[in-house]
This record gives C-alpha cells, sequence and structure tokens, in this order.
DNA sequence: CTAATAAATGAGACTTATTCTCATTTATTG
DNA sequence: CAATAAATGAGAATAAGTCTCATTTATTAG
C-alpha cells in the first residue's frame, strides 16, 4: 500500500478549480466570462448547498447582484445547479456535477445549515415503487422527488444560536 | 344496508363550515373575527393546499391583503396551518386539523396544482430507520421530515398550459 | 346588556429578494 | 486583430410579505 502525501498551496487549489469551472463551462458551451468563473469556484469552495445571501457575501466586492442572479440562473439552465427553499424560507443552491449521487437534504431550523444526505438502495427502490402506485392513482406523471428532514443540529455548532 | 341521500343547500354548506370555523378558533383561544372566519372557509371549501396567491384571488374584496398575512401567521402559531414553497417557487398553505392524516406532496409543474398523498405504512416506516441512521451518522435531531414528488398532472388538466 | 379595554383590522407605506433596463465592457470568431 | 454578439454593472422596477397607526371589533367584568 503506498500513501501519497500531497500538499497544495491555497494559490493551486484556487488555480484547479479555475480550471475546472472554465471546463465545466466550456463543456456546456456557455461562454467563459470573470463573474461565472467566480460563481462556481465560490460554490465549489464551501461544498456544501449555500444560500443565496452567503453567497452574495462572499461575493459582494467581486460581481453584482444582478450578475449573481443571472449567473445562477444560466447554471440552472445548463442543468449543474439545483435550486430550492429551505424550510426558513431562504433560497439555497446547489451545485450538481457529473460525480454528484442522488441524495437528500436535511435542514437545521437553528442556524440554517444545509446537509446533503444519501439514502439507502433499498430505502430508493422502495420510493420508486411508492411513486409507480401514486402515478397509477393520480394520473400523474412523476419526473422528480425529494426527501427533505427538518430538525436542529447538535449544541457544538458554532452557528446555533 | 341503509343509504342515505343528504341533499345540502350551498347556504347550508356555507353555514357548517362557518360554524366549525368558529369552534376551531375557540378551542384554540383565538378571537372569533370575520376575517378569521372567511380564511378558514375559504381554505376549508378549497379542500386542496392552496397558493397564497389563489388564496388573496378569492378573498380580495373580503378580507386586507395584510390581514389575510396576519390571518396565516395567526393559524401557523395554533398549528393548524401548514406552510411550504412549491418548486415553482410559490408559498402554499394548507389547514391541518385533526382528521388530516400524515401526508407528502404531489406537484404539478405545468399548472401549479398541489395534492396530497399518503404513502404506504411500510413506507413511512423504512423512512423512519433511515431518519434513525441519519441523526446518529449526523449527530441531527430530526423533527420533521416531507417527501415532494414533482411531475406533471394528465392532458385532462383544464389548467395545464 | 353595556361600558371599558384589549385585540384585530384596513389602508397604504415600507422592506427585501429578484428581475429588468440600458449604456458599457468583454468574449468569441473568422 | 477587428467585428459582432453576448455578458456585465449600476441602479430602477416589481412583487411578496411585513409594519404602522388610526379606526373598528370582540371580549369581559360589572
Amino acid at each position: 500500500m503506498r500513501i501519497y502525501l500531497i500538499f497544495l498551496k491555497f494559490e493551486s487549489i484556487i488555480k484547479i478549480m479555475s480550471n475546472s469551472s472554465r471546463k465545466i463551462l466550456s463543456e456546456h458551451s456557455v461562454s467563459i466570462t470573470n463573474p461565472r468563473i467566480l460563481v462556481l469556484e465560490a460554490l465549489m469552495e464551501f461544498g456544501n448547498p449555500i444560500t443565496i445571501d452567503e453567497l452574495q457575501l462572499k461575493l459582494k466586492d467581486s460581481v453584482a447582484k444582478s450578475t449573481l442572479y443571472r449567473v445562477l440562473n444560466d447554471l440552472k439552465k445548463i442543468n449543474i445547479l439545483n435550486e430550492f427553499t429551505s424550510p426558513d424560507n431562504s433560497t439555497v443552491v446547489e451545485l450538481i456535477l457529473e460525480d454528484h449521487p442522488h441524495h437528500h437534504h436535511l435542514f437545521c431550523s437553528d442556524c440554517g445549515e444545509v446537509i446533503d444526505v444519501e439514502l439507502s438502495d433499498e430505502f430508493e427502490l422502495m420510493l420508486t415503487k411508492e411513486i409507480e402506485k401514486i402515478q397509477k392513482n393520480f394520473n400523474f406523471e412523476i419526473k422528480d422527488h425529494r426527501v427533505e428532514m427538518i430538525g436542529l443540529c447538535t449544541e457544538e455548532c458554532a452557528n446555533c444560536k
């Protein structure tokens, strides 16, 4: 078993993310612009789903508010951005790249954190069967589903009131 | 087997709903006012979850906008109103009275209709187990959950574009 | 049943998230 | 590198929801 230890300077990480942002944009035939790169980098750096408020805060000195919303809409159009509303009514956004598996969300109703969670394959299978039943009963064609779980993260969380 | 056919005039139905609205309010020690009765009646009459826009339209000649929002907040406070955001970002509201069982929602992404659906007991049991696992893994206390299904209702729907 | 008081209402001003406009800047392409 | 189409920034416009305050209504104590 070989172990590699890789040290990367912060600037190198930024460069890698910037490159991958460029790649994502060109793969979707979207022109490569500075605001788009900055938004993608911020989303990648944060990792988890993020509220538009937080994103705006991170980018307030580099991307105009109107441009931020426009870029988010662009990313939605090419299907790499998922947008939803959290139970406390803030708009949350997350990047969905190829390696991002099917997942659901866990919301802390205190600090507002949103966490991606995967549920077991058996569960997803069972949900698929339920969905088939519903489709028949209601004459509905179901294209997508999501499970949202709402609760509280532990006291250790620094952001919880 | 005895069959009862019951004919009720429209006015009688309204009177029944009005009475039950009064009952609901007094049971929750909330003062009985005209706007509150009108909002409850409208929610009961519609039956399904309804967008605030539609509700506002139904009540625009009888309840002021500010009062409508205030009444909805009052109903949330006494835990008989559930509010959520549909995938097309409109705010949806539904009455949750004693006889309203645990359920989930089906959204038509075309006409915006929202339908209550119940899932099987086995499914709910399995979901409970998944939730227990998640609680442990993420050090999270899960208080509530919801399953949302998004799709299209059939062509027969008059409201679909 | 009525008067006194506390609570609720209506109308419209205010706030805040998101979209739109338009003059300027930037990316793409040939 | 120039021409052209697309994207951006700044701030105006829109719309959902909240707030203010003068007026009305419901509740209750007597």
